[in-house]
DNA sequence: AGCTTGACATGAT
DNA sequence: AATCATGCCAAGC
């Protein structure tokens, strides 16, 4: 159980607020390569009451942890609202294609059938 | 010590 | 159907 989800079920006093984003590490790094998932997914799957917007902020401090896949978080439209904020302007894009997803004009291709939900991949 | 601003999402108009 | 408005919470200013 993560810790947020300790958290929402009173078996922690109080939550120091990075833990959570750990959390969102913690399913970022379990999307499978030639998948992507959405800062609402996640956000849901974590029972998240900060939302979705928390999310991409911890994805913010994302780049301090090597091991994370960004590049695989889109928002819940498919579009690489995170591009701004890599090396280059298609440094994301190409991560994405090189493993198989397609990406016209900032926007995945066939974007439902590459999301990948925790909430209904990762057993819960 | 407020006020604004986000790698967002959803409900209301 | 397409904007507009609001919630969420941390940081920057």
């Amino acid at each position: 159980m993560s810790t947020t989800q300790k958290l929402r079920k009173g078996l922690l006093p109080v939550k120091p607020m990075r833990d959570y984003f750990q959390d969102v590490y913690d399913v970022v790094r379990q999307i499978p390569a030639g998948r992507v998932t959405t800062y609402g997914a996640i956000a849901r799957y974590l029972s998240l009451r900060a939302g979705a917007r928390m999310v991409g902020w911890a994805m913010n401090g994302s780049h301090t942890q090597p091991d994370i896949p960004a590049h695989r978080v889109v928002n819940r439209l498919g579009i690489l609202s995170g591009k701004h904020f890599f090396g280059s302007p298609t440094a994301m894009q190409e991560r994405l294609e090189a493993e198989g997803i397609r990406v016209e004009n900032d926007q995945i291709v066939d974007f439902t059938s590459v999301l990948w939900d925790p909430a209904s991949e990762l057993t819960v």
